[in-house]
DNA sequence: CTAGGATCCTGTCAGC
DNA sequence: TGCTGACAGGATCCTA
């Protein structure tokens, strides 16, 4: 889904096109997907903490958006705008099986699509926006952050693979499973050591290599395709041009030639080069096997 | 408190 | 072709 530079395209794109625009309605199609009543108002601000979106509009409720996997967000009025989960015809066929919710403004619709229903709007008040419960335990994005802070808090889960501690978002704000992954590359880390053996130098590798993979993926307009239909045409790009490791299993790594390798960590997909980022001596984490057939159902 | 796994849900793909 | 299991760009809840 997308990540911290993929809301941000979003935000970014969708203020040309319903900032000062009236929600006339909503349409819940799945209300899983909403929660709250649907509120009526303009969008007078558009924000984003985290991984998260806010629309604030001008009578104190707020909309926060939450894409997580497969969340996609479509603009379809004079012009179009589409973008989240890439998939193959972004904005054909609307709405579709996939369409959670329908936002309509005075002179355009905005489909909110997602197929696993991970996602969600969710109606808040205003003023209440920053005492969400997800948005209080967002911890500091790349840019914000002291390398002593990150380091202090690896110290503090000194057993978990770094990997997974710097998908927490309540460590550090903004990674996902791309970025994770693009970052410890970058930083020459390897995904399974444990975030106790990360030195100081390290800690601030991975501050500066997150800020710079999640920098060159906003000024692409992001890895999940971002579509405007205009002019332009432009659309995201970063997985083909910028990613070093992330979907690039057998490929050589650009930076010594060695096959590029996929294992797990933290129950994701991780991707490495195994002779760039070795793991320290005395790291006992393995990593998962991939497979046992896990979970029957019923055991509960 | 930390660490790890299961879970929410739908769709696709590889392997029999 | 039809079935089965694994997997998927996230985050929370439960257990030990």
């Amino acid at each position: 889904m997308p990540e911290l530079p993929e809301v941000e395209t979003i935000r970014r794109g969708l203020k040309n096109f319903i900032l000062r625009k009236k929600i006339c309605k909503i349409e819940v199609l799945c209300d899983k997907s909403f929660i709250g009543a649907p509120p009526k108002g303009i969008v007078i601000r558009i924000r984003r903490f985290g991984k998260a979106l806010i629309l604030d509009l001008d009578n104190g409720k707020s909309l926060m958006i939450h894409l997580r996997m497969t969340g996609q967000l479509i603009y379809d009025g004079k012009e179009r705008y589409a973008a989240g989960h890439p998939s193959e015809n972004f904005t054909a066929n609307l709405p579709n099986r996939q369409t959670r919710v329908i936002i309509y403004f005075d002179d355009g619709k905005l489909y909110f699509n997602d197929q696993r229903k991970f996602g969600f709007i969710k109606v808040i008040e205003t003023p209440e926006v920053e005492n969400d419960s997800f948005i209080k335990k967002l911890a500091k994005e790349p840019w914000q952050m002291q390398a002593e802070e990150l380091y202090e808090k690896l110290q503090r889960h000194k057993n978990s693979c770094i990997k997974a501690v710097i998908l927490d978002q309540s460590i550090i704000c903004g990674l996902g499973n791309i970025y994770a992954d693009e970052s410890l590359f970058m930083a020459k880390i390897h995904p399974l050591t444990k975030s106790g053996l990360i030195t100081p130098a390290e800690a601030e590798k991975i501050l500066l290599s997150a800020r710079e993979v999640m920098e060159a993926s906003i000024n692409s307009g992001g890895s999940t395709m971002a579509t405007y239909v205009r002019a332009d045409g432009t659309k995201g790009d970063y997985l083909e041009k910028f990613a070093q490791v992330f979907r690039r299993e057998g490929q050589p790594c650009p930076r010594c030639g060695h096959k590029i390798t996929k294992i797990k960590v933290a129950g994701r997909g991780t991707h490495l080069c195994p002779r760039c980022q070795t793991i320290p001596k005395d790291n006992v984490i393995h990593a998962q096997k991939n497979s046992a057939p896990t979970s029957r159902k019923g055991t509960k």
